[in-house]
DNA sequence: GTAATATTGTATCTAACACATACAGTCTAG
DNA sequence: CTAGACTGTATGTGTTAGATACAATATTAC
């Protein structure tokens, strides 16, 4: 860690420096925790007119790949549990974008799948995401694209 | 589990693996989400008896390092607006853990400080905070964490 | 085949954020 | 001194996350 000696003296409590947050600066979750939120206010922004939060726009486009999954299909993909799934699947029904019918495979089962509107809000959605992962890769060559992807997916699995 | 190979057949036509996410596996963004997502789950075990979440912790840990300082000084480090700061705040001044007194420099201000509490809470977190990075270090090298935070950094700047 | 167990979706409830807005007290430029 | 900016506060809305309980259906054990 050669970079400790700068951290030192950047973050020695007593010092001026304004927005220094001193010790917690190494640890990893504070980081995750921070980039997580600066992406989900880019994220907001971009999708203010749209009117889909990140999960809505995640489990749409999970149903626009998946026809006929079941929401414990997206539970699994999105790593949330039965109620919040469904709260989300809830909120994407209400909206007209998509449709709940029971599953003839199994009958606790609901398949779900986009209806037109749901496919054209995703559409457009993907355009929106296309201009906000242009913001966040920005700063980042494609190499460190993949480095970063690569060491994410090391967390969530 | 048996089931797979239904699911498979149903939910992912073209493409092999159970909780394969297609196309929107190259969003950055989704895997910000996702590891987010899986620090959060972890470090809500780890603190679950604390009765603590990360952004008390966080907030509780700056305040141990900036000695009166003002809710601005954390909103600007934990880039958060001032309604949320102050809701921490509160829940932290509830539980007893910090105290909130006028600044002598600006009648504005409020400055902040741990109570004897606070600085045992504090103190306690930190161990279990070690505790949940060691988990979430143990799948990189030194290298690769350093490499990790830079990006990190990079994108909440 | 039936009984026990597991899975799936649903309904409720609580808590925590994030943000918007409005307001009052305080500071600072001019 | 006045106008505008800054700081904290209060209030309200919407979203997410999880806990729990329940009914319907599937699966497994016997």
């Amino acid at each position: 860690m050669p970079r400790r000696h700068e951290i030192l003296a950047i973050t020695t409590p007593h010092v001026v420096g304004d927005e220094d947050i001193g010790e917690i600066r190494n640890i990893v979750g504070f980081h995750i925790r921070l980039a997580h939120g600066a992406v989900y206010r880019h994220f907001t922004e971009t999708f203010a007119q749209l009117d889909l939060t990140q999960k809505q726009v995640s489990a749409l486009w999970l149903v626009g790949d998946h026809p006929d999954i079941a929401q414990t299909g997206l539970c699994q993909r999105m790593r949330m549990d039965r109620a919040t799934t469904m709260a989300i699947v809830n909120r994407l029904a209400a909206k007209g974008y998509l449709v709940r019918k029971k599953s003839r495979s199994d009958g606790r089962k609901q398949a779900l799948n986009l209806t037109l509107r749901g496919r054209k809000a995703l559409s457009t959605a993907k355009i929106a995401i296309r201009q906000h992962e242009r913001w966040l890769k920005s700063r980042f060559s494609e190499k460190e694209v993949s480095k970063l992807i690569e060491l994410l997916t090391r967390i969530h699995e």
